[in-house]
DNA sequence: TGTACATCAGTGAACGCGCGTTCACTGATGTAC
DNA sequence: TGTACATCAGTGAACGCGCGTTCACTGATGTAC
């Protein structure tokens, strides 16, 4: 249907098309502001419509129905979450493996803080009774696969080239320093550094397990997570009595 | 209110303070019961009322409102998953730092895919228009002090006495093979699960920080991110070029 | 270039539904003397 | 132990609200000859 309102070169052919894509565009963006207020299991059809002046079964011209414009909203999510890891990573020399890996990790957050509503619809619990269509798969593998291109590099890099443990800057050190004042006096700031770290993993691990992001990549989740955290641990420096 | 309805040893005074305790618990099991169907977002009053066999206002007597009921079941599920985690991890011999986080991890997962929907209420996307009270915070520390002890006490260990790096475990290695074979030819199984826990490392960390659990206790999110990823990067082997 | 017909966008009313919360009430349970 | 009063649990009706979706319709835009 939509092809055969594009021209060869992608763009739409008559203006009632130009008008459709535009009012398409729209009608996200107004949904994507009500993501921001009122969650996405709250998105509501009507309330779309009338931010946009129309009346609400005119938004089926559109989306036929509530779900395929959430998927919509999904897809865009994941692009644009991929697109600002992808550009940020592009402008770091290739050889800089580090400097690859924070640009990606970074402009992720970055874009998180910015549109956090449109993280928690990818990274957050799922929406009941909605199911991701397949669509969702490719967008979706922007970022790992940055990772991995990274790691793949570095594992044919001496060992010389690897990074020397980070500092902790200032106010990190600062915040940690409070945290075990309050409940663990002994601990130095590295290994409370590590805790943290080791908390997170184990939490970003099962909910990306629960929440359908190992879907299809892991399929025994309990060894998988079991061999994960036996990872964790050595990085904690946890040993066997 | 509730303290002049128990006796001195806790145990609920009267036949109605013993039915209302009773009550109040149905209630609640009601609600998780319908959490797993439809989520926290979709939670009904009503419905559960009507699980009950009651009339819808008669909930009034035990919630005064949604969000309170809502903020009951947060707290329950803090305080269940902190006592499986806190039970596993007693059984374990002091001496055996591994298996006590393995114990703790392990048993946090378990609770996890055995109440999913308790799960994401507590570590998933918060609910829209719910914000979590003060109460909340002490169940929701349990775990992270498990973790905390063990890293404390792994601090004081010889080095002789800290793990070897995990080997992965057949199925695991099955998964990362048809992973690696697919998207990184080159890539060493190890090399791609350190990839896995940096990503989940990455998500987890975001996720954390959007949905409030690093709240008082991380101030300078922006540094706290930076320096946690550049550990990661270390796991990784990454290298400035 | 002009006309006839097909397609499409948007309207407005309606369907049936469920929600949280309030309120005045009845009847049962608990308390104090 | 018995009675008078206060407290409490649960009822049922009502309030006002918003939701997704359907449908027959009007008028504008696009297409084919």
């Amino acid at each position: 249907m939509a092809g055969s309102e594009l021209s060869s070169t992608g763009a739409p052919r008559t203006a009632r098309a130009r008008i459709r894509a535009e009012l398409t565009r729209e009608i996200k963006a107004a949904a994507r502001a009500q993501l921001a207020t009122s969650g996405a299991a709250a998105l509501s059809l009507r309330a779309v419509a009338r931010d946009l002046g129309m009346v609400s079964s005119a938004i089926y011209r559109y989306f036929p129905s509530r779900d395929e414009l959430l998927t919509a909203l999904i897809i865009d999510a994941y692009d644009a979450v991929g697109l600002a890891a992808t550009e940020a990573e592009a402008t770091v020399a290739r050889s800089d493996l580090l400097g690859r890996w924070l640009g990606t990790a970074l402009a992720v957050r970055c874009w998180a803080v910015r549109h956090p509503q449109e993280y928690a619809l990818i990274f957050g619990s799922p929406v009941p009774g909605y199911s991701a269509p397949q669509d969702t798969i490719d967008p979706a593998a922007r970022i790992p696969m940055l990772i991995i291109a990274a790691a793949n590099e570095a594992a044919e890099l001496p060992a010389s080239k690897r990074p020397r443990a980070a500092a902790i800057p200032a106010p990190v050190r600062a915040d940690l320093r409070a945290l075990s004042a309050a409940i663990a006096p002994a601990l130095d700031d590295e290994q409370l550094g590590r805790a943290v770290r080791a908390y997170t993993q184990l939490i970003g691990l099962i909910s990306f397990e629960l929440f359908g992001h190992l879907h299809n990549v892991i399929h025994d989740y309990e060894a998988h997570f079991e061999y994960q955290m036996r990872c964790v641990a050595a990085d904690l420096g946890l040993g066997a009595g």
